[in-house]
DNA sequence: GTCGGTCAGAGTTCAGG
DNA sequence: CCTGAACTCTGACCGAC
């Protein structure tokens, strides 16, 4: 009853209904169709994976029980021809097995569905270059202020040797990281609440703020690691990282990045970790 | 009106509430608070089935109705955090359709806190109680006719050395434990078809044949045990069974308690296995 | 109105190819 | 790695009170 579109008939028949797709006995409906749970459990892996498959022949593959498993994109066509429902393909769920603590994929995010999704990567792409732009323009009254040479975030250098580089990059502290991570946080909050930021326009602004909230510290850290490559990725055995303040912490000395902190009152050896 | 500590505001708005875990529609309150039925439903198994859970990411996870089967910890901490009360969840319910399959405890219902229900005890005892007196009488009637002491099963032996022991419980053989089963049977069988037996007053009667099916092998077994402790339980090294006739079978010479059947055409010993 | 039971159909696990 | 059998879990539906 979920899905009345069912292409085999109810139950005019008493004969149980087959598969629509390799005409197996089929175990109820799946995604909206009658199917085995063969035929079920591969329509779900290829749209919860995003799976995409190639004919080696001439798309015209035959799809029964016994040979169904020789043309994976002819038995997912003839799923999607025959009438199963993507969107009826879940997220993914909590695991059964407490054992099993790790994330399942930390490098994806996923959509609605749950699934990794690469379609809002150009307007994240977009929404970063225009973050970009706010930032180098606000960097510049930093550097200003702390009388160090401007540098943009923006750009790569990998054509510059390390000498070169070091004249260009200030050396962090706490206090210029601080001021340099307030700026970020406003801009990003600008970003996100001003309607810039496109995949969130379609979020209520107490929904933004909490995805704010979650999303900074982890983006954060994400941008240092993609800075620290543009700056340094060309440099064998680096030590050094790029912190959002356009500066760098060289690691054996991250001491004295926390030297100049005046509102945390521990050891700066300890806080380093 | 359960609970007027519901979070969400009663009804001055026309606006219909939201799940206070998912933020779905709700449909009226759960637990004493304003819930989905699916967030229902999963705090009522998560209660009563004492589940526990463990968060894979960091206890933040967002329980929205796409992706709130993603952390079953967080879903259950959002719905204890929000009021949902845990005494609220009633007791299993008696299911006369459910085979034995995969009760949480197969011998044991929960009261509403989730815990075993002792509130039959009583009625089970005095039911027990019952039995016993019309067992004594009817043994009467066995043993005058085997020639050997009476012994009242409901007294417990503790005092008493093995060999005073010995000479009031005679040794079953399986004509006399025959008899006895038959006895205890019929005796047991009208206790809970004439309604003296509590808990089971609340049946119809082909329900009680059903469950005197199932439960009385069940029973002979435990009360077996139950008067082998009362005879033997204070002799180390025991070796020694009490059936249901009153009497006793030394478990090294199984194959007397065999030895005048009359109806069964064998080996003694290889029956006794 | 809100409780628990039910069960089709989701998802997960894992041995075997 | 992929497949599919065997499993658990979810939530719409229903009856009970
Ligand atoms: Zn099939
Ligand atoms: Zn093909
Ligand atoms: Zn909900
Ligand atoms: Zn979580």
């Amino acid at each position: 009853m979920p899905f009345c579109n069912a292409i085999n008939p109810p139950s005019k028949t008493f004969v149980k209904p087959l598969c629509v797709v390799c005409e197996d006995d089929s175990c109820g409906q799946h995604f909206g169709q009658y199917s085995c749970k063969a035929c079920a459990a591969f329509f779900r892996r290829a749209v919860a994976s995003k799976m995409t498959f190639e004919c080696r022949f001439d798309k015209r593959c035959d799809i029964s029980p016994r040979v169904r498993n020789i043309c994976r994109y002819c038995r997912y066509q003839k799923c999607l021809d025959m009438g199963m429902n993507q969107n009826a393909v879940q997220a993914f769920r909590d695991s059964y097995d407490k054992r099993f603590t790790r994330s399942p994929s930390a490098s994806l995010s996923y959509n609605a569905n749950g699934h990794a999704d690469m379609r809002r990567l150009p307007q994240l792409f977009d929404g970063y270059a225009k973050f970009q732009h706010l930032r180098s323009t606000s960097f510049g009254m930093l550097a200003a202020e702390s009388n160090s040479q401007s540098w943009d975030p923006g750009v790569i250098y990998r054509s510059l040797d390390l000498e070169t580089l070091l004249k260009f990059i200030p050396q962090s502290t706490y206090s210029s990281a601080k001021k340099g991570c307030h700026m970020e946080t406003s801009l990003a909050y600008d970003m996100i609440m001003e309607d810039h930021f496109a995949p969130f326009s379609s979020l209520t602004p107490d929904d933004r703020k909490k995805l704010f909230d979650q999303f900074s510290v982890f983006f954060c850290n994400a941008e240092k690691s993609y800075n620290t490559y543009k700056a340094f990725g060309h440099i064998e055995n680096n030590d050094k990282v790029m912190l959002a303040d356009g500066g760098y912490v060289k690691l054996d000395e991250v001491y004295k990045y926390y030297v100049d902190s005046i509102d945390i009152n521990a050891d700066p050896e300890h806080l380093a970790r």
